[in-house]
DNA sequence: ACTATTTCCTGGATGC
DNA sequence: TGCATCCAGGAAATAG
């Protein structure tokens, strides 16, 4: 379950891989869900689009792309349009057409800051059990393959999804501008006025994207354990003292999680095609009736707003 | 303006 | 072994 620091992981590692590449033809599946922006749109905006970084924001992982000189932006590309074979190796799905069923709206840009009309961004979300993969054409394409994006190199950029809780979209006029602020930058203050009058368990709040962008639920009880704060606590009654210390627990356990190379429990690969990653030491997570790494006291765990929340009933107050 | 709850998905684990 | 049921959870949608 990428968070922060899996999907800080997963841009290094793509970018290490793919930037400089061209994207020349992309096959997209016929499922709707991952789907943000319109088939036709996304198809459009990647093909003949050069990667020129790719970076992640909160838990999006975002390839920039200029357009290659010479080749025109289809501004609205004819629906229902044949793509691309995606290779001579050719797949079945590779004569795919795009489902005219494809019609969203992009909603996921907000910012006003303008792109140049050579510049576009890719978008991804990986949700839940979403993973992006650099592979040689020849590779057994995956089940739940969403997204392949036929690169210049020969190699090819897949999106594959099985639980289709990730997301894909396009930015074209604006940049993408993802909610909240990111956990690594904020400085203190700004962190205690993000919490300030907010009556929800401090543990939404941290799960909160609009507040701080990349906090998934392993590591707000992991940032909540090393800050000895339960994870019902009112945001609103936690003292300023108390914040200092989960400002410092957050970016600590992100850090650490990050030097590990993400961390992850199961349903994960990494942009290298990898199985899973090392993983951060969970001193409460996913530790239920196990004893506390400091005090043996049995790990609780309680749901909140729906997601499952482990602290130690004696070091969290 | 906030907050809480529901919904979307599949596969792995569990229970009978 | 087979089959049903439950559960994982990010974020959008819905309800309060």
């Amino acid at each position: 379950m990428p968070e922060l620091p899996e999907v800080e992981t997963i841009a290094r590692g793509l970018a290490k891989r793919v930037t400089g590449d061209v994207v020349e033809s992309v096959w997209l599946g016929q499922k709707k869900e991952p789907l943000k922006s319109s088939a036709t749109e996304i198809a459009a905006t990647l093909e003949q689009g050069q990667i020129t970084a790719v970076r992640r924001m909160g838990k999006h992982i975002v390839f920039d792309l200029a357009r290659v000189a010479g080749v025109e932006r289809v501004p609205s590309p004819a629906k229902g349009r044949k793509l691309k074979k995606t290779s001579k190796g050719s797949r079945a799905i590779s004569t795919s057409e795009l489902s005219p069923a494809h019609a969203a709206a992009d909603k996921s840009v907000r910012s006003t800051q303008a792109l140049t009309q050579n510049k576009a961004q890719w978008i991804v979300h990986l949700g839940m059990t979403g993973s992006l993969r650099v592979c040689e054409p020849q590779t057994e394409v995956a089940k739940h393959t969403h997204a392949i994006l036929k690169l210049a190199s020969g190699r090819e950029v897949r999106f594959v999804d099985p639980r289709r809780f990730g997301r894909l979209s396009v930015a074209t006029s604006a940049e993408f501008d993802a909610t909240g602020v990111e956990p690594l930058e904020i400085d203190l203050e700004p962190f205690i006025t993000l919490f300030r009058g907010r009556k929800t368990p401090i543990k939404s709040a941290l799960l909160n994207q609009k507040l701080l962008r990349g906090v998934g639920n392993i590591y707000a009880d992991e940032s909540l354990f090393r800050a000895g704060l339960r994870p019902r606590r009112r945001a609103s009654s936690i003292t300023r003292d108390q914040l200092a210390k989960l400002h410092v627990s957050v970016k600590e356990v992100l850090k650490e999680a990050i030097a590990l190379g993400g961390s992850s429990i199961s349903d994960y690969v990494g942009a290298e095609g990898e199985e899973g990653f090392f993983q951060l030491q969970h001193r409460v997570y996913g530790r239920e009736g196990e004893p506390c790494i400091v005090c043996k006291t049995p790990v609780r765990r309680v749901v909140i707003a729906g997601r499952s929340s482990h602290y130690c009933p004696s070091c969290q107050k």
